[in-house]
DNA sequence: GTCGACATCTGAACAACGTTCACATAACCC
DNA sequence: GGGTTATGTGAACGTTGTTCAGATGTCGAC
């Protein structure tokens, strides 16, 4: 078996195959499209036979949610990242939470689909529920921070973070789509729309 | 051939084919989900054979292209007819049309699902790209009558525009995947929160 | 009215896919 | 060391999308 094991001290024959199989999923999402992922040719790329996923994944959309949750993960971390860095004022960090949303769909598009398209099995999937719930609570403390500061204007922050996050989602959707660039031409770079959007949304959340 | 003709008038053998595959197609997506949408299904249900389709429609993609075509149909009548029930007031118009936007998602959400999945592929489904646009121009008038009565701030009316749409899709998409629905439970009904929304996205808007 | 061109459907075939199974082998635990 | 478990192989099954040659229905031209 000519293949050297990354990690040979839990390895098994292929060193981690969960590891590299994902890798591999996630390859083939980004240069080939969702089209083209198939259990068959993840396995092929890894060099092992098409069963061998079969011990690490229950079928083949358990690989795919275990691809969206790392994106989840990820996006996590974008948000987080961009509040921490607008410093203290809390509608600052509230538009570079939203601007972070869209960077993250922008800059990891496989990733983004992926996330949302198996959303659609989120019942199916409970930890996918989980982490995006994760992240949803990262804004909602935002929000709450807002009203607090009497900055954002009251009510039930689950909701106003719900439309924030609508907001973000439904221009990164768009956006990804390529619906946003209508017969007139494209409105404007996806960071513009960004800012545009988190503006207007706290103008609109304003107390 | 026991199938009786819808109509005979320019029918064939089955009468209008395409037309049975496409609501065949649609009533699978209803009734069992997108995983369940086979070719061969579909023209099972209509009772031919396998290859029966392919003499109108180029491939599976093409089928649900035709779907999602209809799809947009039904949400452009679904949006101006919210406008033309809502009196003459700009923001108004604009708070109906986005209601009738997540209205005929939720009302709708197996075809809404196709029309935005398969958006994807709009570059390869031209008439689905103009299909999309035709709805945004209806959106991007109300935008134009809200500025031209001071009641919209001043500004791109595309941008504006894509912000409205991006929010309502955002929040029909969400609200779809079920991740509207947090740990703390539902944060309200659909419709409250259409209407939450828009409030608050005329409230941003407003000059 | 007949005939040829065309549209439409059938039946069979192909490769590829997801998944399962019996079996082989490596790694770990006592 | 020996037995159990984890991991990978190879072959198979049923299903899918798609293609193709041929049969059959429909319509316009003459």
């Amino acid at each position: 078996m000519p293949r050297a094991p990354r990690i040979p001290k839990h390895g098994y024959h292929h060193g981690d195959l969960r590891r590299a199989l994902l890798d591999a999923a996630l390859r083939i999402l980004v240069e080939e499209g969702p089209h083209a992922l198939t259990l068959r040719e993840v396995a092929r790329r890894v060099g092992v036979t098409q069963a061998a996923p079969y011990h690490h994944f229950a079928d083949k959309d358990a690989i795919l949610a275990a691809v969206a949750e790392e994106g989840f993960t990820k996006l996590h971390e974008s948000m987080i990242g961009a509040r921490d860095a607008a410093g203290a004022k809390p509608t600052a960090r509230l538009r570079a939470m939203g601007a972070g949303y869209v960077r993250f769909a922008v800059q990891h598009p496989a990733h983004f689909r992926v996330m949302f398209e198996k959303m659609v099995d989120m019942t199916e999937h409970a930890s996918l529920h989980a982490c995006a719930d994760q992240s949803f609570a990262v804004l909602l403390d935002a929000v709450t921070e807002g009203q607090k500061a009497g900055q954002v204007r009251k009510g039930s922050a689950a909701e106003l973070a719900l439309l924030l996050w609508s907001t973000m989602h439904g221009l990164a959707t768009l956006w990804l789509s390529g619906a946003a660039t209508g017969p007139t031409g494209p409105v404007g770079t996806i960071e513009s729309l960004a800012d545009a959007a988190t503006e207007m949304l706290v103008r609109g959340l304003a107390r």
